[in-house]
Formats: C-alpha cells, sequence, structure tokens
DNA sequence: CTAGGGTTAG
C-alpha cells in the first residue's frame, strides 16, 4: 500500500505540482490603443459573440425615465418585459433597454444579462457606451475579462469611445482574476496615451488590487500620487487601504492612515472602515482595542451592522471564546441582525475546535429549528471537530452525510478527511481518498500537499515525504515556508538532524524566510540530540534576524537546558521571560517543580517560576 | 442608463 500510495503522489505532484496560475503579460500597448493591440485573444464562444452583434440605425422611443425596471424583481419579469419591449414599433430607445439590462445586472445575474445584450444586438438596438459597459461589466464579474476586452474591441469598431466607466471596469476584471501584472499595464498605458484621465473609482480599482497582490507600499505611493495628479482620495480609496493594512496584521500603520485620512483629509471614518479595523485587531487578539473601538462607534453614532457582529462573532470562536460568540449572537438578535448560516458556522467550529463535539452538535440542531439550512461549510466543520478528536467513524459519517443531503464535499472537506484519515494512521485510505477527491474533478492545493507531506511524516513515512518533495522540486508548491517546516520537524523527530539542518540552509537559499515556527522546530531537534550549544546560538541568531522568539521557543530551550543539566542557562532563560512577559507551558512548568523537588535545580529559583504561571494554570485544578 | 472598499470552513 505504501509503494502504491508513493508512486500515486509522486506521479500526481511531478505533473500537476504547478497548478498555480501565472498571469499572462499584455504585449506593450501602442497609441492608439486597438482591441488588437491589447493583444487578448478571442475564445470561440466569443467571436461567435461577436459575429451576433450588428449595428442597426434606430428609432427614438419617449425618453421619460421609467421606474418599472427598478422595480424588477424577478428574471422573468425581466425577460416578459424584454420580449414586449422588442414588439414594440418603433423600437424603444437604447435607455430604456439598457436600464432593464442594469436591473438584471444589479440582481447578479451576469449571465442573463449578457443574453439580453446578445438579443439586443440582434434585433439591432444600436449600442452606446452605457450599455457596452454594462456588457463589459458582466463579462468581467463571470471572470470572463477576455471576453470584456473582446467587447472593447467591439467599441473601437463602432466608433463608441470608451471612457472611464469602461476601463475601470476592465481594471477591474483583471484585479478579480489576480492578473495584476496586466491591470498594471493597462493603468499605465490609459494614462501614458491620454485614453482616459483616472478618476476615483479608477484610481481606487488600481489600488485594490495593487494592495490584493500584497504591495500596500505601492498602493500607498498610488495614494499620494492620486493626490499629486488633482484627484482626491475618498473614503474607499483610504479604507482599501486600511482594510488591506489590518488583513496583513500591520494595524499600527492602519491607525496612522486612519489619521491621515481624518486629520488631514477631514474624511470620517464609516461602518465598513471600523470593520476593517476591528477585523486587523481581533486578528491581534487585541480585545481591549476591539472593546474601544465599538465604543468609539457608539459615541460617534455609526451603529455596528451584521458584518461588524459577524467578525466579532469569527473572532472570538476562533479565540476559544464561543462564549463570548454567544452573547454576540445575542446581542444580534435583539438588535435584529438575524444571525444566519455563517455565523452558526462559525460558532459550530468554535466548538468543534475545542473538542466540545455535543455543543457544536446542539448548535446544529438549533439552527435547523431555525429554519436555516447547513451547508458544505457546516458540515465540514463538525467534520474537522470529529477528526481532531480522532473520532474518524463520526467524521466518516459526517462526509457521507454532505453527499446524503445533495451537497458536494469540497476541497477544504476533503483535505480536512484526508487528514484526519492521516492523523489515525490509516495512510492507504488517505490516499484512497485522495484519488476520489481528483475524480471529483477537484484539484489538491498547497494545503493538500502539506497534509500529505505530514501525514507521511508522522507515519513513519519521512523518506517518501522528502522524495515526494524532491520530486516536486523548484515549483511554486515548494517555495513556501510551511512546507519546510513540516519536513524539518519530520526529519529531525526520526533522529535525520542532518537532513533537517540541510534543509534549513536550503531555504534560506531559496530566499524563504523562517518563521518562529522553523526556528522552534529546529531548536527543538537540536536540544534532542543534545546539542545545546548550537541550539543556542539559533536562538541568539533568530533574533538578530528579526524573528521574535515565543513562548514555545522560551519553553524548548528551557526543556533542553533541563535534559541536559545546563542549570545557568535555565535560570537566565527564567529571568529573560520575566523580562518580557512571557509564560510556562505545563509541561516545562511541570519539568520545573519535578527538579526542584528532586533538588537539582535551585530553590531561590521557585519565585521566579512562580511569575511565569499563566493565569489558566492558576485556575486549572490539577 | 454605466465603474470602486468590509466578515465567512483546512
Amino acid at each position: 500500500m505504501i509503494a502504491r500510495t508513493s508512486a500515486h503522489l509522486h506521479a500526481f505532484f511531478k505533473f500537476k505540482g504547478n497548478f498555480i496560475s501565472n498571469s499572462h503579460l499584455l504585449p506593450p500597448l501602442k497609441s492608439p490603443l486597438s482591441y488588437s493591440q491589447l493583444g487578448l485573444q478571442c475564445s470561440t464562444h466569443t467571436t461567435r459573440f461577436l459575429a451576433s452583434i450588428h449595428s442597426i440605425s434606430f428609432s427614438n422611443g419617449d425618453q421619460r425615465p421609467q421606474s418599472k425596471f427598478q422595480k424588477l424583481t424577478s428574471l422573468d419579469d425581466a425577460f416578459n418585459l424584454f420580449d414586449e419591449m422588442t414588439q414594440r414599433r418603433p423600437l424603444p430607445s437604447v435607455v430604456k433597454f439598457t436600464q432593464l439590462l442594469n436591473a438584471v445586472t444589479k440582481m447578479k445575474l451576469f449571465s442573463s444579462s449578457l443574453d439580453l445584450f446578445k438579443q439586443m444586438c440582434v434585433i439591432g438596438v444600436p449600442l452606446d457606451v452605457y450599455s457596452m459597459s454594462i456588457a463589459i461589466r458582466c463579462c468581467c464579474q463571470l471572470y470572463r475579462t477576455n471576453d470584456g476586452f473582446a467587447l472593447l474591441g467591439c467599441c473601437f469598431k463602432r466608433a463608441v469611445v470608451p471612457d472611464v466607466f469602461i476601463f475601470s471596469t476592465l481594471l477591474d476584471g483583471l484585479v478579480l482574476e489576480d492578473r495584476i501584472l496586466e491591470a498594471e499595464r493597462l493603468f499605465k498605458k490609459l494614462i501614458k496615451h491620454n485614453l482616459c484621465e483616472p478618476d476615483v473609482v479608477m484610481y481606487s480599482t488600481m489600488i485594490k488590487g495593487l494592495c490584493k497582490f500584497g504591495s500596500n507600499d505601492i498602493a500607498i505611493a498610488l495614494l499620494r500620487l492620486m493626490d499629486e495628479r488633482g484627484c482626491k482620495p475618498d473614503i474607499v480609496v483610504y479604507s482599501t487601504i486600511i482594510d488591506s493594512l489590518c488583513k496583513d496584521r500591520m494595524i499600527n500603520d492602519a491607525f496612522k492612515i486612519l489619521k491621515e485620512m481624518v486629520f488631514d483629509k477631514g474624511i470620517l471614518p464609516n461602518v465598513i472602515t471600523y470593520n476593517s479595523l476591528i477585523y486587523g485587531l481581533c486578528l491581534l487578539c487585541r480585545w481591549d482595542e476591539v472593546s474601544k473601538m465599538l465604543q468609539e462607534m457608539e459615541d460617534v453614532r455609526i451603529s455596528p451592522n451584521f458584518r461588524t457582529y459577524s467578525i466579532l462573532v469569527d473572532a472570538f470562536c476562533k479565540e476559544g471564546k464561543v462564549n463570548d460568540a454567544e452573547a454576540v449572537i445575542d446581542i444580534m438578535n435583539e438588535r435584529g441582525e438575524v444571525p444566519n448560516i455563517v455565523t452558526y458556522n462559525s460558532l459550530i467550529d468554535g466548538y468543534c475546535l475545542r473538542g466540545e463535539m455535543s455543543k457544536a452538535r446542539i448548535v446544529f440542531y438549533s439552527l435547523m429549528s431555525r429554519g436555516l439550512v447547513p451547508n458544505v461549510i457546516t458540515y465540514s466543520s463538525l467534520l474537522n471537530g470529529y477528526c481532531k478528536n480522532l473520532k474518524i467513524e463520526e467524521a466518516m459519517d459526517m462526509f457521507h452525510e454532505i453527499t446524503r443531503k445533495g451537497l458536494k464535499p469540497n476541497i477544504v472537506t476533503y483535505n480536512t478527511m484526508i487528514q484526519g484519515l492521516f492523523a489515525v494512521g490509516r495512510c492507504g485510505d488517505a490516499c484512497k481518498l485522495f484519488d476520489e477527491m481528483q475524480a471529483q474533478g477537484l484539484l489538491p492545493n498547497r494545503i493538500t500537499y502539506g497534509i500529505i507531506l505530514d501525514g507521511l511524516c508522522n507515519n513513519q513515512q519521512v523518506e517518501e515525504a522528502l522524495s515526494l518533495f524532491h520530486l516536486v522540486g523548484d515549483s511554486k508548491l515548494n517555495s513556501n515556508i510551511v512546507v519546510y517546516n513540516i519536513l524539518i520537524d519530520g526529519a529531525s523527530k526520526c533522529g535525520k538532524l542532518d537532513i533537517a539542518r540541510d534543509l534549513f540552509n536550503d531555504l534560506t537559499l531559496k530566499g524563504l524566510q523562517p518563521n518562529v515556527w522553523t526556528y522552534n522546530t529546529m531548536i527543538s531537534g537540536l536540544c534532542g540530540e543534545g546539542l545545546l550549544m548550537e541550539a543556542k546560538h539559533l536562538f541568539l541568531k533568530m533574533d538578530d534576524s528579526g524573528c521574535t522568539p515565543d513562548n514555545v521557543t522560551y519553553c524548548v530551550l528551557l526543556q533542553g537546558s533541563l535534559k541536559n543539566q545546563h542549570y545557568d542557562d535555565v535560570e537566565t532563560l527564567l529571568q529573560e521571560m520575566d523580562e518580557g512577559s512571557y509564560s510556562l507551558d505545563a509541561s516545562t512548568l511541570s519539568l520545573l517543580i519535578d527538579q526542584t523537588a528532586a533538588g537539582s535545580l535551585d530553590r531561590s529559583m521557585v519565585k521566579l517560576i512562580g511569575r511565569l504561571v499563566p493565569k489558566e494554570l492558576m485556575d486549572a485544578p490539577s
């Protein structure tokens, strides 16, 4: 089974290792810009689509605004109205058709909207810059930005001059598809060739793209540039940047930008800005400041909305503070913000992560009694809970329940289940499921890869994991510090410290930054082999390279020092911990107590040790 | 009659 497994995995990752898509480069544009110069290929589908578009002259219908377009609530109504309009003679104006198109687009029915657009072309409604921009937006929202560019080509052909709306929409499409290089290129061309003067929306779209790509600095540079060019950044631009900084845990920078917005530009934050900041503070577990933010919102009379509550519920659950999450849900109910399935999913996940499966099930039944329908995420959380508790049969039941309920397990479901099978040592079944997943048309991702490497390492198949790793080679999959952390841990735990060292050196050569985990794993491995000097050396090195040691680092080093009778080091470490507000974990603490009792550790340290005991351990009866 | 920002499973 093992041999079959590995051949299998190898074969897969060898050929599919690079499934993370690369952006396609746009050829440089020449002025004047034309569709073909944008270099985007039409699909056959698009070609047919274009072929169906004809320009025929039209008669003007009446021009008064009609509210019936906004009143449309169902697609059927829209189609009926469309049919009725096409029967009228003279044909209603393009404005009427565009209003209808817009109504359907507002319902997010982009495909239907495009169908209507095609029919408009067929019956000869002339296209103007408005109708074109809506059609292009539909393409872009459907992740068919290339088709959007094809329509841009139509604009050129029929002398519709594309405006800043159309270009912003296309830019947004490229950003949506992660084609950031092309987005940048398009943006620069537009400015360079004076095709349109970017407005605040276009800047904000480009800034969103830069943030998404992880270049907050460049995004901020663009913020400065727009200001210089006389385009005033507004709350959306600022909030985009603030949100990105918050997501990247750069909360201080986020507050700096916020201050600039408020004090230099006189723009007050709104509920969206607050939500971003609250999210960022939650990520960093800075609960005091979260509550300050909520207080501030109340002071300036901005009510928290559904998303605010959702962020809080989710954050509390992730922190294990499920009771606090429950309290937030109560508040939501009181204030008429009805919790939805996502809210309850967070709660279920919170209980599952704490292993409180019966409570998770209670929430599960209560959400159903409220008429909410569990989705694949609900089941995946429960599945994950059972897996983490090593209740593999229950997990399997849950897995099958998903299909029984007519839902489809997704990549997360499979990843979770595969991880669960590895956790109980059922490697063969894990691999079978890996096959099944692909048979279902799901592509393994970097998480799958990590789970498999980790699963192999923890089931005495480190060699297998390493050969899989080498086979994947220089692919993007291996440019991930997590992969190294798993392998370094696996290698050192089975006594292959040389390999662990090699991996550690290799990652730096690749330009990867070791993180706290990497250092902790290496230090732990070195301590395990009694190589205290080398471990201490690495400890100093990590601090030098800007990686702050955490509790784990100190506890690992303490345990190493204790087990190797380096009592001087124990004292130094304890003092450093005291100065840096670190705390002891349960196992290190009990080791310290044992050694003090046995007389090998000086009693003068007891007081110091006492200060390092975290509150949780004090309360726990042991 | 057309374009931009916030939460959500591993």
